[in-house]
DNA sequence: TCAAAAAATCACCTGAAGGTCAACTTTAAA
DNA sequence: TTTAAAGTTGACCTTCAGGTGATTTTTTGA
């Protein structure tokens, strides 16, 4: 499929509806109803987000989340890792199980750079710039 | 992982060990042990290949598998159609459900580009260029 | 015509991703 | 001090990719 996983993106739509400065607090339920995440399944997404300290969560009557550095501060790279684990980067582009630098598949070399290119342009999105888009009317679909 | 499939890996692996010019018959067996591919996993496979009219197969003894064209003239790109399905060359770089034209994501301009040209590449692959890599010595590994 | 050789097919197993549910813990307000 | 609000946790389900095994069908050569 050549993309991240579904969990990735849903990361990153749930990170953005946090407080940009990551001082107010917002509940987990608001989120999965900006996001349209099912709300058990983020449970789970902002368990590992927490896990990799990208968020805190706060338990209690008037508790909530926050995020624990700005939305400038934090990169869809650092999020991509959270939930994938950092082997996200360095996949072979054909699928070919024990391709890497002493053994190349016929893509390896292209890929690459290819890949490098497309891991610096995550690098470089940082969660405000998805705000961006949120802000601009992006919502999530309904899937029917 | 922004990766294809392992099976795409295996398809084209698999091809490489054919007869490029699409004459003389290969064993489906012989194809599995050259490329280090579990045989039934490979017949599923095979099966793909064919159905997409990529290899034919002829049956009982002295039977055997070749490709319906020469190895020029069949790319990379037609082969991951045939084991991913047409769907592999519009995924969403971030994984978001129902990215799309009128609903983009952050990422959706730029990995629009970037995957038009990785299409590319991979439509310029021809097999003849695989097996360029593996008569050069390639072996899959044993994986433990 | 019969047996061996080969591909084709079917059923099944396993693990991971996506998704759901219910129970548990913490905390602050009443 | 009780209680309701909130996050946390663990069990479970479904689907699909990856992988295995056994059976069936076709074909040819003996």
């Amino acid at each position: 499929m050549i993309s991240l996983s579904q969990s990735v993106g849903y990361a990153v739509l749930a990170l953005a509806q946090m407080d940009p400065e990551g001082k107010t607090l917002v509940l987990a339920s608001d989120i999965a109803e900006a996001a349209n995440i099912p709300k058990p399944y983020l449970s789970k997404i902002l368990a590992r987000l927490q896990a990799a300290g990208i968020v805190e969560g706060k338990r209690g009557q008037g508790g909530g989340l926050r995020l624990t550095r700005t939305a400038a501060e934090i990169t869809v790279y650092e999020v991509a890792d959270a939930i994938e684990g950092p082997e996200w980067r360095c996949s072979c582009l054909l699928g070919i199980p024990g391709c890497s630098e002493g053994k190349p598949c016929p893509a390896h070399e292209y890929w690459g750079k290819a890949r490098a290119e497309i891991v610096e342009t995550l690098r470089a999105m940082t969660l405000d710039r998805v705000r961006e888009f949120t802000e601009a009317g992006w919502k999530m679909p309904i899937l029917s």
